[in-house]
DNA sequence: AGTAATCTGGCACAACCGTACCAAATTACT
DNA sequence: AGTAATTTGGTACGGTTGTGCCAGATTACT
């Protein structure tokens, strides 16, 4: 159901950004319709008012999340400078794209989700046009950068990088103190030959 | 609680089975104490008589299922014959110690699982010292598989072609119809140069 | 054989959950 | 101004969850 007056579609986009926020602070099983309602300020009912299931109230909260962490990251092409892109800070800007902008002490806890929203995309299947269409765009937008940082690749290298991301933020989820962001720079430094 | 009588160790053993089961078809969260009771046959109160908690009994259910995949891979590792490891055989092989022996048209399925595994074990810490420990015989296992079979690697190699591994496949979970195994498969091979 | 430890299994409880219902209030439209 | 559409919010229902309880059955031990 969408919202035909515009404080109706004020308190819909109120209810979006609660189940979003829950999201990021607890996961999918956080996002339930009396923690949205509650978190938003707003009656029980209204979250099933405005949407017809719990799973349109999560696809809305991952499409809001995931619109903004796109933002971001275009915010970050444009004020790219391409004279600086060779080291380091390269390897940041690519992190930052992939596992968003460091969170300090709570960035395991943001990354995890991240990649909790992969792995749950198997099990909820009405997820994956969404995660399919955020996805594409995010590799769109690595092109991007790589192009404009004077080192261009192809699709298939970027889709390599990403792997080797991914699979090492995984794999340190299991450390007793996790640092996923650290891992996966170390295999990408060392990927893509520095150090 | 420990069994004390032959009858109960028995007894508790079906529960533990039965989670597995249920963590193999279902994920986590279809382990619940009257789901594992009635897939062993046994009252509800078995459960919490045998099991501190849930968490007690996913965390055996776990380690039941991780020893016999180990156990799986220990097996591959003692019928390997070195005249035949350069080639596609190769790879399918670090493909089943990674991501379990094929499961036909539930392949999908049974991939995820060992990802929800991996991803979960961040929400929940009382998973990680299990979940290091059987990370790392996987790790050992996987260095002997490459030593026996003439290519001699180093931890640093072995962790990168894991994480390759996972890499592909959790970004492969978002497709319409996934076939996370067939995408690490494509990756594994370029990265040790075959094709 | 008899006492103690162990195990069994039926039941109940309180806390959640998603969602349906509906009368009242608000807003939009002619 | 008055009718219709929309929104509100309180409430309730049926279901599932983890877990505690406890009288009785079974088993182990002396």
């Amino acid at each position: 159901m969408t919202a035909a007056t515009p404080k109706g579609e004020r308190r819909r986009q109120a209810l979006v950004e609660a189940a979003a926020g829950l999201l990021v602070d607890g996961g999918f099983d956080a996002v339930r319709h009396r923690a949205v309602a509650e978190r938003a300020g707003l009656p029980l009912a209204s979250t099933t008012y405005y949407f017809d299931s719990l799973d349109d109230l999560v696809t809305a909260a991952l499409e809001f999340h995931g619109r903004a962490e796109l933002e971001y990251g275009k915010a970050r092409l444009a004020e790219l400078d391409p004279e600086e892109c060779g080291g380091e800070a390269f390897i940041d800007l690519v992190l930052d794209l992939l596992l968003g902008p460091p969170a300090g002490d709570r960035d395991a806890e943001a990354v995890l989700l991240r990649y909790e929203r992969l792995v749950a995309t198997g099990r909820r299947p009405y997820l994956r046009p969404l995660m399919r269409k955020l996805s594409g765009e995010l590799h769109g937008l690595l092109l991007d950068i790589f192009t404009h940082a004077g080192q261009p690749v192809g699709q298939e290298r970027v889709e390599e990088l990403i792997a080797l991301v991914d699979g090492a933020v995984v794999n340190a989820l299991i450390e007793i103190s996790p640092d996923p962001r650290a891992a996966a720079r170390r295999m990408l430094a060392k990927a893509m030959g520095l150090r």
